[in-house]
DNA sequence: CACTTATTTTGAACAACTCATAATAAAGCG
DNA sequence: CGCTTTATTATGAGTTGTTCAAAATAAGTG
C-alpha cells in the first residue's frame, strides 16, 4: 500500500501494454492491505480513496488483474471469490470451518510434493490444496468439528 | 444403479434415522450412473425415474445425503457444486482447464501427502486437492494453456 | 388404517457475477 | 500542450446457481 508498491504494479502494467488507471492501483492498494478479500470487501475499502468506483469495475479489473498474473484468485467453499497479491510462490490456505477465517499455509515439503498424480490422461500444471479445519478461536468456543474423512 | 446399491442406500438411511423416499434413491442412483453430476444434470437422469421430481427437491436432497456422509460434494471454480457417491477415500479430483472434464486422483503417496502444514493456528481436518492441467483431448485440440506457476 | 412428522413441492427470493452499451480518460502524437 | 484513439470504466439490466418460507404429501409407527 506504499508508494513503492504503486510504482512497481504500475511498471508491470506498463511492461504488459496496460493502463495504469487509478481504478486499477486502488483495488490492488485494497487487496494488499486486506488479503483474501471478497470483490465487496474491495469495493469498500477502495472506495476511501476513490468514491466514485463501482461494484462492477471492481470485478473486471480483480478478474483482469488475475489473469495477467498480477493477483491470485481463492475460490473457497461457501464464500465469494476471494483474492491476494501474494503470487509467484505456490502457497496454499486453510479455512476454518468455523468462522470461514482464512490463513495462507506455505508449501509443507518446501517443493510441490502433491504434484504427482500417479497415472492421468492428463498434464497437470496446478496442485491447488485446500486444507479444511478448525481455528483456535473456535476450537476453544467449542464449534461442532465435522467427522474427519480417512486418508 | 442396481438393486443391490438400492438395499444398502436404503440400509444407511434407515441407520440414520432418515426416511427411505423414492427421491433420495433416485438422487443417489443418478449420481452413481454419473459421477460428478451437477444438481440440473441429477435432476435430467432421476426425472426419467421419476418425472415429478423438482430441482429444488434435489438441491435439499442433495445437501442432505451430503451432511449425513452420502455423498461428496466437489466445487471446482466455473462450475456449479458437483456430486460422487465415491466417499470413504480421500480422493482428489483433476479438472482440465480445457474442457472441464473431471477426473478422479488417488492420492498419489497412498497416505495423505500434504496433511502436513508447518506451523498453522488451525487443527487441519482435510486436505483437499485439485489438479488443474490440460487433458489429452484439449492437448490435442491445441487448447491454450495457461502459463503453469511457480512451485 | 389413522396419525405424526419428516420430506417434498410450490413459489418466490437472493447472492455473486456477467453482459451490452454509453461515457470517460490514458497514452501517444503532432 | 491540446487532440485523437482506443482501452477502460460506469450504467443498467440480466443470468446462473442456490436458498428460503409455507403448504402439500407420504414414510414409518402404533
Amino acid at each position: 500500500m506504499t508508494s513503492q508498491d504503486t510504482a512497481g504494479w504500475a511498471g508491470q502494467l506498463h511492461a504488459q501494454d496496460r493502463r495504469v488507471t487509478r481504478q486499477r492501483l486502488a483495488v490492488l492498494a485494497a487487496v494488499e492491505q486486506s488479503p483474501h478479500a471478497t470483490a465487496e470487501a474491495v469495493l469498500a475499502a477502495a472506495r476511501s480513496e476513490l468514491p466514485q468506483l463501482t461494484l462492477q469495475s471492481v470485478y473486471v479489473v480483480l478478474s483482469d488483474l488475475t489473469t495477467w498474473g498480477m493477483l491470485r484468485r481463492i475460490e473457497p467453499p461457501n464464500s465469494p471469490a476471494r483474492y491476494e497479491t501474494r503470487i509467484g510462490d505456490n502457497h496454499h490456505h486453510a479455512v476454518c470451518t468455523g468462522c470461514g477465517r482464512i490463513e495462507d499455509v506455505d508449501c509443507a515439503v518446501g517443493h510441490a510434493p502433491c504434484l504427482t498424480p500417479s497415472s492421468s490422461t492428463m498434464t497437470i500444471r496446478i496442485a491447488d490444496v485446500l486444507y479444511q479445519g478448525v481455528c483456535t478461536d473456535c476450537a476453544d468456543a467449542g464449534v461442532a468439528s465435522l467427522p474427519a474423512p480417512l486418508p
